[in-house]
DNA sequence: TTGTAGGCGTTATCAT
DNA sequence: ATGATAACGCCTACAA
């Protein structure tokens, strides 16, 4: 049955050997009779024992737990926006098979007392043996000390200077780069773009991508066309609606996420226009819906679980001591469904 | 400066006090010297001290931590289910008001060595002080296992026995009613549903609500009516076109997801029906994109927040030893947008 | 008001 | 091959 909590004392006592043994045993040392160490094994998992990890972790300072700061403030619901649970996905699957846990920071003022922790006092605090930042502010000066601290970082979608740091990202210039690219060939001369939060890494440089292939088209480059917006749908839409007020509309756009192309193909429809007739678009991100919508939408596919895995390895390097080379960046797949098409008069 | 860890021990000896002393004034005991306690106080925050939670749990059998379980496995998605998402960000919230950070289980061999660690063993091995079990399967002989033992648990859609646990969910069955009571009312009267999974507790309650709303209307309950979904959009797209095969086919269908929901309008829309014309649809969780698509989707609004706002109270209501009362049951709220009407003939 | 010391459950060093 | 024993960092009687 499931006895209260059973200890090494008690299996020592019950094997008829010291706990030294036990310990020796169950780690797999090699100097232990054979016999004893089956016997222990036997009454180990008889009794469904499991060390205490925060003995373990007090003695060998190894917690094998990893931290998670991912903020869900009310101005930054970034634990609720998809992108970022995939990635946590794929980030938990990795680092769970090298034998780690994940904490994910929850509290400002853990245990009692103490007064609010500050992030780097968090991690000293659990002894987390690294960390992953997803969707935290890199100018913010608790970042910064962290960053320049002795914990192991690695951030996603976000760039971190530092010795022990590690950041892994999209390519999300180069899928700029394709949107822009795409709506051209298919004839589209007045592109516009929404972007996303500028102050993000992913949006800036999605940004940069926009500019960058549209002076490698040839094409000028008008900053009518430029409607700023958050990465939320209702940013999409209120772009859109400025985008289209334009003496000279755009016959495509470019939305930096997939909830502002919804919120791009919602205008055009209330302005009477039909996606992607009237008016062609492309997101960002192919989120699950994307292919789900009315009409399928043409975006750029990331690799989100593939972002996890990488922030995974970069981090366990980090840990083992072979930091793996520069920042980790994941390419971006166009993929092409039913946003898009030839601007109407071509 | 970032200094290196630094322990009570040191800031006995900077401050002239011995570890006793420091611990009592630091941990706001009334017996200590007012301005030993300023002096002490000050270092530590001068340093930055913190407590290291291993010593601290193991010394006092309190971790301040809460487990997280949320299965990601292949056939599993759930940590990628947006709707798990936003409840871990309400439970997230309301833990760590009260002083508690999250563990999310990610290995099954935590630590190095000591094999497969069971849902319970990982528990013991971390001291949690609580569970919360998002997406898991009750049947499962691990999770049974786990209700039955002294930890505290609480779980979100998936009913719990056991007198250490607690379960939260929405009030699907009733939500199921309002969306029927709903298409009734707008004139329909062959009402289909496309369910969920009925292994899950929210797809079993949801097909109930269907059944017990047809029959409390005095309409006729049709086996044929009733299409097998698993909560995904293709499931939806499948279940409706068997659906739109029948002689008679049905001209609304209640679907147990809004994932299906998009299905739904995407078969039709295949199917050259225009939806809510030729099909009323009604969805289930309102999940962000619902009002961005075309149509908007009609839809149950699901509190999710307020469920994990809800795990999260019961649970510490669990730890502090006055536990709430029964399971909490949050209400549902129908949202009408454009994907219902009246049916074409009527 | 403060210091001393034992112990939480482990691992690791040193004998034996 | 195994048994003592000393840490790890902290809290908390108990003494003083």
């Amino acid at each position: 049955m499931s006895e209260q909590k059973v200890t090494i004392k008690q299996l020592a006592r019950l094997s008829g050997v010291s706990v030294g043994t036990v310990s020796r045993a169950l780690n797999g040392y090699a100097d232990v009779n054979p016999e004893t160490r089956e016997r222990i094994e036997r009454l180990a998992r008889e009794l469904d024992y499991t060390p205490a990890a925060a003995a373990r972790s007090l003695k060998t300072q190894r917690s094998h737990v990893i931290g998670v700061f991912l903020e869900t403030g009310e101005g930054h619901p970034d634990l609720v926006h998809p992108h970022f649970h995939e990635v946590l996905a794929g980030f938990k699957h990795t680092i769970g098979a090298a034998g780690y846990d994940l904490l994910l920071f929850a509290s400002e003022r853990p245990g009692n007392g103490f007064g609010e922790h500050s992030y780097l006092k968090r991690c000293r605090h659990h002894n987390v043996e690294g960390v992953v930042l997803m969707g935290v502010d890199p100018e913010n000066a608790e970042v910064r000390r962290l960053l320049r601290s002795e914990v192991k970082c690695v951030g996603v979608d976000v760039s971190v200077p530092g010795a022990t740091a590690r950041g892994v990202a999209s390519d999300n210039e180069g899928g700029a780069r394709l949107a822009v690219r795409h709506l051209y060939e298919l004839g589209h001369r007045r592109i516009a773009t929404i972007t996303g939060l500028l102050e993000s890494s992913p949006g800036a440089a999605r940004l940069r991508g926009y500019r960058r292939e549209l002076q490698a088209l040839g094409l000028a480059f008008r900053d009518e066309l430029i409607a700023y917006g958050d990465f939320y749908a209702d940013s999409g839409r209120a772009g859109t609606a400025q985008l289209l007020a334009l003496d000279e509309p755009p016959t495509a756009v470019f939305a930096a996420s997939d909830m502002m192309a919804l919120g791009v193909i919602t205008a055009a429809t209330d302005a009477g226009m039909s996606v992607p007739r009237d008016l062609a678009v492309v997101g960002f991100d192919d989120m699950e819906l994307a292919a789900h919508v009315q009409p399928p939408l043409t975006t750029l596919r990331q690799n989100r679980a593939g972002l996890g895995v990488a922030a995974g390895q970069a981090l366990i390097g980090l840990i083992d001591g072979d930091p793996g080379p520069a920042p980790a960046q994941l390419s971006v797949e166009l993929v092409i469904r039913g946003s898009t098409a030839p601007p109407r008069a071509g």
